[in-house]
DNA sequence: TGTAATCGAAACGGAACGTCTGGTATGGTA
DNA sequence: TACCATACCAGACGTTCCGTTTCGATTACA
């Protein structure tokens, strides 16, 4: 809902069901044609919707995409497995069913490519892709300090880009398979990384 | 030259300063416009060159920004600073002002999600991207290995998507200022996570 | 009951695409 | 030296999509 322009409180209120036929539209249209030939009046036309119904309530094509593939917000947190390393494996196997989602995988180029010029924007698409994520792995490791396997002063962001980054860079920009070892490997590294420190 | 398409033998040549005169004014428009306002047009008005000049020589947008932004193919060397971590810490250096040159940072989000749909040259885009930093990788850890500071077994694809990864994360979706410790700091956490396993 | 914002549909001018046709210039080949 | 294939610039072309605007009809809140 973030990106949404307001709608005003007079007047015939909006249909719902137009609503959510154009966000249907466009997850559906981004999955099977990709970002770059999404088009508003593709998404018109799929939806059964005239395009004036689109520009009132999203100012363009990535404020639509955004909203329409990056609003889930689950928070699932991460079992207790009783080590540090195996917490964040499992942390790291949520972060690239996240962003290996077809939706997800697809929209994230485009979308960082059309916000290239608009900072602002940018880091939104941080905040609201890591949020969760940093959630979730500062709980992890206060049960680390809490068992003693860790010592304080975790440069918690220099991990989430670490994290991020390397699953963003095989998913987003080389694009190859995620192998199942990915996950421990990764998390491995930067444990050990991050313990003798 | 990669993605050039090949002149003919016959008739007249092309004109290198044609060539050349193209290759700049697309640098000079990712730079001060970014990549979604560059047009094929605009590239010809300012390189003083007609459409067909450009469009007989690249077949599109894409693979014209390639070819202008990433055909430096430095490779020096990384100087033997004595220690794992010292090395690593200037490759690191070095990624970070390969990737936040104003073009190489401008441009890349809009390549990717052109290329989104092209995975062959999407990981093209990786290997020429990493070669150089392969290579020098590769070189920086026969110098452990010969110091004894390491033991064999490096896996130096993990570890080369974990630097880029993590650098591109900042320069290319956050654009957040890069600071002099991160290359230290990132550094550290990926070299004692592979020492100590 | 009236008012204001919604709805689908369609037309609009603008911008950029990639192709194509002129007319001219240039250099290797015969 | 004459030829010819190709490169050069300029501009016109049809297409697509953009984002805005108009239209008449619909719908709820005041």
């Amino acid at each position: 809902m973030v990106y949404s322009m307001p709608a005003r409180t007079h007047g015939r209120p909006r249909d719902s069901r137009t609503h959510a036929a154009i966000l249907s539209a466009t997850v559906a249209l981004i999955v099977d044609a990709g970002y770059g030939a999404l088009t508003i009046v593709g998404v018109a036309a799929r939806a059964g919707v005239g395009k004036d119904a689109i520009y009132r309530r999203w100012s363009g094509k990535p404020e639509l995409v955004y909203e329409a593939v990056f609003t889930s917000a689950d928070a699932d947190p991460i079992p207790d497995t009783g080590t540090l390393i195996g917490d964040v494996t499992i942390l790291v196997e949520r972060l690239v069913d996240e962003f290996a989602a077809p939706a997800a995988a697809v929209a994230l180029p485009g979308l960082l490519a059309d916000f290239a010029d608009q900072p602002a924007l940018r880091m939104r698409i941080r905040e609201d892709l890591l949020a969760g994520v940093k959630a979730r792995l500062v709980e992890v490791f206060d049960r680390a300090a809490a068992r003693g396997e860790l010592v304080a002063d975790v440069p918690v962001e220099l991990i989430l880009d670490s994290l991020a980054g390397t699953v963003l860079f095989h998913v987003g920009l080389v694009g190859a398979p995620v192998t199942p070892e990915l996950p421990r490997h990764l998390a491995a590294m930067v444990v050990t990384g991050i313990k003798t420190r």
